[in-house]
Formats: structure tokens, sequence, C-alpha cells
DNA sequence: GTTGACACCTTAACAGCGTTCAGGAATGCT
DNA sequence: AGCATTCCTGAACGCTGTTAAGGTGTCAAC
């Protein structure tokens, strides 16, 4: 006797389709078609769109502070926050576009926003101060944020048209002159090297800022 | 005689169309409304939507790199990397989620990916390797990107719903218990300030990588 | 055991969206 | 004068989010 739809329900389909077909292919039809109900059934559940993505942008969160909660504490504030940067990338890259679609804070729930308590906690703990912690916090999130919208646009472009991500095809593209620029461009490495590096110097900076 | 519409009169429009109304106002018909033109008009200067959009994105990029090629050299490599930081995310702050829309590389124009070369230049004649200059100027880009994303997605919330944002509120939303994140939201300062605070550290971190 | 309330869904329609296509009007070339 | 090219119009297509009115089933009260 499953009868009847929910939220939950609705939330979790879209994000299959959201992984399954991108971000376009999210539209109301195919969702309550997905869900063997018609379109309108969802405005039952659901005041409009914008409060369905909502939604799956705090389930996303949710998943994020699960998972953070799950990993053991580490050797020290470093270790924690790497951890919980490490967290947010891979929530993120396990769904399409999903740093540019879930990053921001629409969040509609307290208790996700309510998970950074135990950082805090472990930070203070350490005799720092609250609005350090903020601070690291906030920085590592931006840093997440803007690394995995790179990566994923990236991988997206390589996807849709390999051919413009060879690095030959880039170097005819950019034409003469741009040398150093092209070099970097053949230096790119994989993209969790270059997370753990970037992320280490982001650390390293906190580090440098609080020992002062 | 000024006849017909051009591609960069559209591009231009399409921005004043995002920064009066937003990005959900930027339709085709508005846009061809706006140019006093019937919509099919514009598929004789741009392939699709998406095309548009593109092309938003590398004229804002275009005016980063203007921007940044205006700035007078400064004391260093930290100097530099700082202007260009800072350029970016002024530029991502003029448009209506500017920072959203506009970051990854959907660039078009060649000439926007080469304006890096002059930073790169500045920097290996300080010594560095192409690889440390790529880093650097992968990670000043992320951090904005995501400071900016989160800068602006707050914004949009307090204008939207102003007693949300209100601390009192916020705390009542909060609840019970997560007192060391509602300490930290009290803390919470003006947006240039903090901006300024997180970039210093960012930079830390990366002298502290290139020193070594 | 009928009545009424409520939860949940359907059917049908709306305006607005991006996009296409056939054709018309102006312009410049030979 | 005739032809080709450039740029735009008019009308339509299928799709989108959303709403309103009405149906069906379940459960409680009398």
């Amino acid at each position: 006797m499953n009868k009847g739809i929910t939220r939950e329900q609705i939330v979790t389909a879209a994000l299959e389709l959201l992984d399954d077909q991108g971000m376009d292919a999210v539209t109301v039809r195919a969702l309550a078609s997905r869900l063997d109900v018609r379109p309108s059934a969802l405005y039952w559940h659901v005041r409009n769109k914008q409060e369905l993505l909502d939604e799956m942008a705090t389930e996303v969160m949710r998943r994020v502070a699960g998972a953070f909660a799950a990993v053991p504490p580490g050797d020290g504030w470093r270790d924690d926050l790497a951890a919980y940067t490490r967290v947010l990338r891979s929530e993120y890259l396990l769904h399409r576009d999903g740093a540019r679609i879930f990053s921001g804070t629409r969040i509609t729930d307290p208790d996700v926003v309510r998970m950074k308590e135990p950082l805090f906690e472990r930070w203070t703990a350490s005799g720092w101060k609250p609005a350090d912690a903020d601070d690291a916090i906030d920085l590592v999130t931006a840093f997440a944020v803007g690394f995995v919208i790179e990566e994923q646009e990236r991988r997206q472009a390589a996807e849709d048209d390999p051919s413009r991500y060879s690095i030959d095809r880039r170097d005819a593209w950019l034409g003469e002159g741009a040398s150093l620029v092209k070099e970097a461009g053949h230096l790119r490495d994989d993209g969790d090297r270059r997370f753990e590096r970037l992320l280490g110097m982001v650390l390293d900076g906190i580090a440098a800022r609080l020992e002062t």
C-alpha cells in the first residue's frame, strides 16, 4: 500500500534526474513522469520549482554534514578542516554542475547550518577566537566552491567537445604569443593532486594568520 | 543610418537586462523588445541562447582583462596578484549573480585567455616556475569565485526577505544549541573587509609554498 | 452506515519560453 | 536592370512552470 508521494521522494528523484541527464532535464513534467504521477501533483508537496531546488541544495548539504560527521577526528585543526573541505568537494562532484547549482546559502534546514558546530567546537578548544574559526571555514568553503566550479566546467566542456580540450587544439586556438599561458596549460595536472596542492596552500595561509 | 543590430549591441543589452531585472528576465523576447526588433531577428546574429550567454561571459572577462591591464604594476608579485583578484571580484559584483553566471571557462575569445600572459610574465621574472604561477592564479581565481558567490547569494537573500537576515531571526531559526555558530554569525562583518582579510590569508599561503 | 472532512491526485488549460522556417524588404555588385 | 546578399518579419512548433476545479479514497463522528 505505498500510497502517495513524499517530499523526500521528490527531492531524491530530482537529484537522480540531475545526475542522469543534467540540470536542463530536471523539469516538473519529467520529474512527475519518473514518479508515475501527473505534473500538477507535485504542487501539493512543493510550493514551486524554486522551493524544490532549495530543497535539493539542502539535501546535498545534509549529506555533506553526514559525511563529515562520519570522519573520525583528525590530529589537530588542520586535519579536520582539510577533511571538511574534501567532503565538500566530493559531494559537489557527485552531481553534475553540483558546485554551481548547490553553492550559496539557500539552506532551508537549521540542522544543516548547525552541523558546523562541531567544527567550531574543536576549533575554539584549540584556543582560537570564534571570528578566526568563522574566517577559516568561510575561506575553505569559498575555495572548494570556486575550485569545483572550474573543475566541473572543464570536465563538462571536455565531454561536449573532446577536441577542444586537447593541448594542440588549445595552443592553436590561442594563436601566437601567449607562450607562458600555453606552458602553464601543458603543466595542468590531475584534479585530485591539484586540489590537494592548493588546499595545502590555503591551510598554510590560515596557519600563518593564526600564529601571529 | 544606424541600420541593423550588431552582435555587440545584443550582448550589451543582455547585460543591461541582467543588471536591471535579473537572470530570469534575460529572455530572447525581452531582449528583442529592448532592441526594437522581433525575437527571431536575434537568431541571425547568434546561433542560440547558450552562445549569447557565452558571449556575455566572455565580455565580462574582457572587462576584467581591461581593468587589470589598467592597474599600474605593483610592488612585487603579491600586489599584482591581489590587484587581479580584486578586479575579478568587483567585475563580478557589477552584475546580479555575476559570479555564479560568469565563472568557469566558457570563454570564446582567445584574447581573454591571453590576458593572463602579463601576470605570468611578472611572475616568472621573479624567478618562479610556471607551474607555481599557474597554481597561484588558479587559487586566487577559485577563491574569488567562491567568495563572491556566497556574497551575492547573501545579498540577494537579504533583498528578497530582509527579516530573514536579521541576527535575531537567524538565531531563532537556528533554535537551541548552536551557540558557536550563532556567535560567529554575530561577528560577520562587511564584505570588503572580509574579502581583504581572507585574500591576505590566501596570499600568505601562496608565499609560504613558494618560499620552500 | 451514512455523512462529512481531509489528503492527495487528475484533467485541462494558461501564458511564456527558445527556436525554426518561409518569405519580404533593403542594399550593393555587375 | 538584374541578381545576390544581408537583415529582418510573421507565424508557427513543442516545450516550460503554474493554476483552478473537480475527482477519489481514507478515516472519524454520529
